[in-house]
DNA sequence: CGGCTGCCGTGAGCTGCATCAAGGCTCGCT
DNA sequence: AGCGAGCCTTGATGCAGCTCACGGCAGCCG
């Protein structure tokens, strides 16, 4: 541990503080003051980087904390009693992820890692009181669950009315324009999910996925190589998926 | 209006406070103390019943309140640009609609009632003010907030994963148990919604979920007599909706 | 190096559910 | 009573996407 070579990189992530992050924006501390942004500091417990492939809670787990991702990606999905998994989410830096874990006390479902990935693990109980004193802090954590929920209701017309292309249009656009918010090219991107979490978080066959991938190519809407994308045509796009922005009103 | 005949029973209704509701703790107030319950009850409307297919509010509204059923039943749905539905929710009593408004100010979908049906108005902004005084009520929403994003991932796996037969199993269970939560019988009841909604709602073409009764009928798992229905083998059900309380972890 | 494993692409055939079409039932309105 | 509008049911047909089967490629390990 004290000679591995993360350390130092623990180190310095450590010292980065919600004040001077730059999702402070896109994260719970919206709208509270420096002051009160130093109390969050002191409860949010920034944690050593995760390998990809690695679980940040799985389902079943003790509910303790909420999870802000700092850096890379995660994917959430709930289990059937058979052991399918269906994928609820991708979750770029930013977002919050457990909230779904506050009503019961326990996890529903499971967070994996995409790639290396860092987060702040904030204590939910502590969370709570100092929403008690930070009135914003509760109000921004209420907001931050209507956005969820919003987003959710969007998912679900998307996996009940839409079809394959319509589909995977709408995910290449939903990580576009969540990418561009945090300051990455809206064109051009990696996808760190696997064609088979990109399947089954749209409710496809990952047969289905590949071969829209080549067809979305073939009609000059994207360019694939392996993970990496590049939209070509985002008017087009938009036009397949029916909608501009995915996740906003 | 003075001389309308439903003057009486608004007055009625208008007399029920939180604290002698009967669904006190499947609503707000759960945990909090009988004098915080009459701050909160200073700020809830209780409106006169509407009738069946009246508006609660609509796609595009400014967001002011949130609702609580008292009585009766609602849907909730979100519309595609081409001006399709998607039904995202049937809310019995005790349920709270609209909380999918807070993050942008304006509701983002429509909630139309099943039948005739009251509401408690919860001013939003009188809401969080009080919050502020009584933590436990902020913490109650939070939690109602957090089922709401539980109860859509469930309903994710439910339209990406199964089968029609296990989506109207699932339904089914899913409205049986929780109007047992509200003391009416588990094993029989009225299905307030048009085929046309319970087919749009879980994704599925309304002949489909006609076939569905039909054969679940033949099948001697319920017996139906339009809108009423009465489950003869729930295990089979549940076996074949695979999993037992849809909406609970 | 060779084998093994995980991920991705492609083709061929099948199927669950949508779609289309038509008829019955109920209820409210004239 | 008679008529029309919704809502529901049933049957026939078609197709989008699933399943199965196979081959390729990259990374990893002995």
């Amino acid at each position: 541990m004290s000679d591995c070579p993360a350390k130092n990189l623990d180190a310095t992530l450590a010292r980065i503080a919600c004040g001077s992050c730059s999702l402070v924006d896109l994260c719970l501390p919206v709208g509270v003051t420096r002051d009160e942004m130093d109390e969050l500091d002191r409860i949010v417990r920034r944690r050593r980087p995760l390998g990809r492939g690695e679980h940040v809670f799985r389902f079943g787990d003790d509910f303790r904390s909420v999870y802000a991702v700092r850096a890379g990606s995660v994917k959430t999905y709930t289990m059937t009693e058979s052991g399918g998994e269906q994928v609820t989410g991708f979750h770029l830096p930013g977002e919050i992820i457990g909230l779904d874990a506050i009503h019961s006390g326990r996890h529903p479902s499971s967070a994996k890692t995409l790639e290396t990935t860092s987060l702040c693990e904030i204590p939910f109980a502590q969370l709570e009181d100092l929403a008690v004193h930070i009135p914003m802090l509760g109000r921004q954590l209420v907001r931050i669950m209507s956005r969820e929920i919003r987003g959710d209701d969007e998912l679900l017309l998307l996996l009940g009315k839409k079809t394959a292309d319509e589909r995977l249009a709408a995910l290449l656009l939903s990580l576009s324009s969540r990418l561009h918010e945090r300051g990455f090219s809206a064109r051009e991107f990696n996808l760190s999910m696997s064609r088979n979490d990109i399947g089954n978080y749209l409710g496809l066959a990952v047969e289905t996925v590949s071969r829209l991938f080549t067809r979305f190519q073939q009609q000059g809407l994207i360019s694939v190589d392996s993970k990496h994308v590049r939209l070509e045509n985002l008017d087009a796009l938009r036009a397949l998926a029916g909608f501009d922005k995915p996740r906003c009103v």
